[in-house]
DNA sequence: TTGACAGTTGAATACTTATTCATATATAAT
DNA sequence: ATTATATATGAATAAGTATTCAACTGTCAA
């Protein structure tokens, strides 16, 4: 019997290395957490919104303003990120107030940007 | 004429924050190659591989075992990965090696893990 | 209490993308 | 040369998602 039958139609294997990383590998529940994570993040307009409120507090409206779009798509993605835990808000009179909720986004956003650099 | 009349629909604006924050914006390409950089750390496919990677080169079929999945599946992503620059690779025979291609891969999976550790 | 406005939200559309399947290429072995 | 195998890749399908539009909620002011 086939020693990877059951795994995937491979043959070309080695083993030490396999198992070896199979064996440090996390659970199936915490890459689909980091993937979530960075899918958030992998998004044009969430990435303005993040990098703009990692200067400022600001309502809906300032945030539309500074993308120039719509409240609408806006609230949307205000939406996905509050959901996930990247950004909280306050509410004041008819005004919301948006700010970062985690210091993790804004050292991730600044590693890709050296990434970048790096890459040109 | 209204002060935002071409910029969208909002009236609530904090005029100062958002020239402030207009200062501070980057280009909308350096947006753009953020958003790419995330999207394509925000699959879990692909997450999988790069933390599999980051412990040990691996060929083809290696990842395919260690992730369960098609060869055909994973040399597509690893092709997403390759043209992104986040992983290289080196032939030997029949075989092709990927590693990572970078540094900031590593720090923003760890990041992210802390990110979802301090959440839960 | 009525009107105006900030923000939210559901549904629809348009777009993107992950995997599969079939096929192609390249290398090694017989 | 021929066969087997490691990997790559194009096309198709299926699933996910960003924005728009319309309608709704909540708050303030008159």
């Amino acid at each position: 019997m086939a020693r990877n039958e059951f795994i995937c139609d491979c043959n070309a294997i080695h083993q030490e290395v396999v198992d070896n990383t199979n064996k440090n590998m996390l659970d199936a529940d915490m890459f689909n957490r980091i993937a979530e994570f960075f899918k958030i993040l992998g998004d044009t307009t969430r990435s303005k919104i993040l990098f703009a409120l990692d200067q400022n507090e600001m309502c809906v409206c300032d945030i539309a303003n500074v993308l120039g779009m719509s409240k609408s798509s806006i609230s949307h993605q205000l939406g996905t990120l509050r959901r996930s835990g990247i950004v909280k808000c306050r509410k004041s009179g008819k005004e919301v107030f948006y700010m970062l909720d985690d210091d993790h986004v804004k050292k991730v956003i600044e590693i890709a940007i050296e990434h970048i650099e790096h890459k040109k």
